[in-house]
DNA sequence: TAGATTGTTAATCGATTAACAATC
DNA sequence: TAGATTGTTAATCGATTAACAATC
C-alpha cells in the first residue's frame, strides 16, 4: 500500500490529542466530536477532522469519534502498542531523574540497562537497575536486543556513544546531549534540547514586554 | 515602531543558530557566508538569510556575517543579556536533576530558589540551594521579584502552583508538567512535554519498519 | 573595478481553514 | 425522515525556496 507521507506537524500533534483522549476515557466519555474536542484543545474542528483522516476514517458521520476506539488507534499509528527495549546512556542527575521520573511501562518501553563510565556508579541501583560501565554497553545492546537508547551524557561523548550504538544496530536514540547527531538514517532521532526551550522562553518574555512597553 | 509579528517557526530556529555560532566563536571563526552556514547546519542559505533579516541586516554584501556580532544580536534577540530570577518548584528528581545540570547562571538566568511539599526534602541543599516548604513560595515570588518559574511537580498541583504563582506576577513557567496550563496571557509558558517526544520517537521507529517491510 | 554575498522580491510549496456533499 | 457530523474538496494563508538587483 502506498503511504502517503504524513507531516512532521501532524505527527507532534498526535500525542497531545492521546492525552486528552487518555483524559476522556477516564472520565468515562463515550464519544466526542470534532466540534467538542475543539473547545476543548483549542483547535479547529477543521484540523482535528483533517489530521485523523491522513490515517482513514475513525469517526462516523452524524455521531462523532468512539473516544476508546480513537484513543487505541492513535495510540497504535504511534506504535505505543509495541514493546521497546530501552537503555539509557548516562546515570549522572538527569539520567536518573529520567530513569524516575518516566512511567516508561506504562507506554510499552521497557527499562532494559544503564550505563556509565564513572566508576563510582558501577552497581549502584537506579530504579531497580544497575549501573553497568560503558565498556559493556555495545554488547549488551547487541543480547538483549535494545531498541533506544537515551542519552543523557555530554555532548562530546554524545558523539562518540551514538556512533557505537548505531553501529551495534540501535533503532532510535532519544538524544538529551546539546549536540546535532550524526547517524544513519536507518537509527530515528528525537533531540530534547532543554536550554533550546529555555530560550524560547526567554524571548516570549522579552517579546511581551516590549509589546507592552511598545502600547503606552 | 510597529514591529513585526516573527513566525514561531524562525524563533525555535534561533537557538540552534546560537549554538553553531557559539561553536564557530570558539574556534576563532570571524566572519560566514550564509552558503557555509548553510552547509554546516543543514538548513537552505535562503532560509538563513531571510530568518536574520526578520530582525533586521546583521550581515554586509559581499563579506557575509561577523560571527561574533551575529551571535551577541541573536543573544539579545533571546533576551539573553537579561538577567532573570529562576524558582524551581518541585525538588523530586527531576527537579533536583534539572537544577544541577541546566547550566543556568551561564545563559542569564539566576537560580533564587527551590520548593516543594515533602517536609523531608525541607532544608536540603540541591546546588547550594536549601529546599523551602512550598507555603512559602508566594511571598517569596513576590520579595525576590522572581520571572521564571521552574514546574516539576506532578499534573495535578501544576494547574493550582501554575494559579498561583500568575496571581503573585510571574512572569513565565517552564512546565515539566503534563498538562496544559491555563493561565493569563501576560504570563509565558513553555511546555517540556518529555513524553509526547518519546512518543514521536516511537512513531518514527514505526514508520521506518514499515517503510523497509513496505519496500520489499 | 570585479567578485562575492547580502537583502529583498517573487514563485513555489505546504499546512490550515472553510465549505459542503455524503452518510450515519 | 430530519438532524448531526464526518470525510473530503476547495480556498486561503503562511512559510520556504529561488532568483536577482543592490552594494560592499
Amino acid at each position: 500500500m502506498a503511504e502517503k507521507e504524513i507531516s512532521q506537524a501532524v505527527i507532534s500533534r498526535l500525542p497531545r490529542y492521546l492525552r486528552y483522549l487518555g483524559e476522556l476515557k477516564d472520565e468515562g466519555v463515550e464519544r466526542i466530536s470534532s466540534q467538542e474536542l475543539s473547545g476543548l484543545m483549542n483547535v479547529t474542528a477543521s484540523q482535528i477532522r483533517q489530521d485523523f483522516n491522513n490515517f482513514g476514517g475513525f469517526g462516523q458521520q452524524g455521531y462523532g469519534y468512539n473516544v476508546e476506539y480513537l484513543y487505541t488507534e492513535i495510540g497504535k499509528i504511534l506504535g505505543l502498542d509495541k514493546k521497546h527495549h530501552l537503555i539509557i546512556v548516562g546515570a549522572g542527575n538527569l539520567g536518573q531523574a529520567i530513569a524516575n521520573y518516566m512511567n516508561f511501562e506504562r507506554r510499552g518501553f521497557i527499562f532494559t540497562g544503564m550505563f556509565d563510565i564513572n566508576p563510582e556508579l558501577f552497581g549502584k541501583k537506579i530504579r531497580g537497575m544497575e549501573v553497568r560501565p560503558m565498556e559493556e554497553m555495545a554488547d549488551f545492546v547487541k543480547q538483549n536486543n535494545v531498541d533506544i537508547a537515551v542519552l543523557t551524557i555530554p555532548k562530546g561523548e554524545a558523539v562518540l556513544v551514538a556512533a557505537k550504538l548505531s553501529d551495534v544496530g540501535i533503532k532510535a536514540i532519544w538524544n538529551f546531549a546539546h549536540v546535532d547527531l550524526a547517524v544513519p538514517k536507518e537509527v530515528q532521532v528525537e533531540n530534547v534540547h532543554l536550554s533550546d526551550s529555555l530560550m524560547r522562553l526567554s524571548y516570549m518574555i522579552e517579546r511581551y514586554e516590549s509589546e507592552v512597553a511598545n502600547k503606552e
